[in-house]
DNA sequence: ACCTGAACACCGTTCAAGT
DNA sequence: ACCTGAACACCGTTCAAGT
């Protein structure tokens, strides 16, 4: 009989059990913590021994990396599919960057987490996994590079309004994710999100104020 | 021969095995990344059995639970010795917290972490620990009060405009002690910090905007 | 009351051995 | 080339036993 094409739980044996690994890992990430994932389980889960992944990672950490590459590009193509949806003007492009961000971290915390985890040990992090290199950042330069020249968006430089804009949509990320901003309904979460970005487009300084 | 004061190594088998717990442990965070503390390893450097802890906390978490503990009075302090040394009007004032947190963080970046850290499994965080009710949390609430009420800061509600402010600077913290700024010196990095507040007063949307 | 030592069920990682 | 099974050095946690 002839193999479906669907039918892959049996083919990974024959080279794609890599990609079957990272697959598995993004699934047990997603369910539970990301702490709590482990090599072996990501391997039995997969079928296979808990010695067959290091046949194509050379430790937990890198097919932890792998894993979140993935995660990274995910997020870009779900930021792109908002901005083609909409196709406003500058600044709306900017505010729909920011508002997907948010989003993406509040509808899979997990992943979120391992993709912005600290470098557990020592282990060096390549620059390419580092948000400021990421195509992700350079998507929000580009926004705001668009803006600034446009005059929409003032500061220094488009790269150091890219980093208060990515501080102020990451730490809110990481609040709402972690359960620090409980008692609040959906709706208010909405607001709090748009009140955010307001604060970043205008500041919170009163006419009284210096 | 009377116990010397300072002789405090040999005092803990009568009492204070869990201080001097919290102590190492909070040295060991210090040191190398908190995801690599053990509780055998404080156990080891307490001059104590592995199982001893097991005397004074229920498991690892709890152990964890009260360094955090630990760690939000010494950042509350430092921003308040901040505070204290300036005293300037309100909106001064809420410039050097914003700034403290963020040199906390700096300064102490395996603390940091740990302190607000998620909670790892599906361990309930006592709301006292949660940033939204804990001291410092107030201490800024009380400071943005302060300044919506004479109209220098504007917003829907202090609480409203803490989470920004808030937002602003954990994001900031967590990206600057993730390396996610490297290349930069520290003369960029403060001015980046102080840029960061700026953003937050007075806005990035420029003249020419809607 | 407080601590120890052995034991249990897990980890990540390595490596000879199988196909 | 790719995977397995046993083995190693670690975890966190438990528990009878010691003082």
């Amino acid at each position: 009989m002839e193999k479906s094409k669907t039918d892959d739980t049996t083919t990974y044996h024959h080279g794609n059990l890599r990609r079957r690994l990272i697959e598995v890992a993004l699934e047990m990430i997603e369910e539970s913590s990301a702490a709590e994932v482990t090599l072996r389980g990501i391997a039995k889960r997969a079928g296979v021994s808990h010695a067959a992944p290091y046949r194509h990672f050379p430790d937990k950490e890198a097919l932890l990396a792998s894993v979140v590459r993935e995660g990274m590009s995910i997020m870009l193509s779900e930021i792109n599919v908002r901005l083609e949806r909409v196709k406003g003007d500058a600044l709306t492009r900017f505010g729909i960057c920011g508002l997907a961000y948010i989003d993406f971290a509040m509808h899979h915390p997990a992943y979120f987490r391992v993709m912005f985890a600290s470098p557990t040990q020592g282990v060096v992090v390549p620059d390419s996994l580092k948000p400021q290199s990421s195509p992700v950042f350079q998507l929000f330069l580009e926004v705001i590079s668009e803006c600034w020249e446009q005059g929409i968006l003032q500061g220094e430089s488009p790269y150091s309004i890219a980093i208060s804009a990515w501080s102020i949509v990451h730490g809110f990320s990481l609040l709402a994710i972690d359960g620090h901003l409980y008692g609040l309904d959906a709706g208010s979460l909405g607001a709090m999100k748009r009140g955010l970005l307001h604060s970043l487009y205008s500041g919170i300084r009163g006419e009284n104020g210096p």
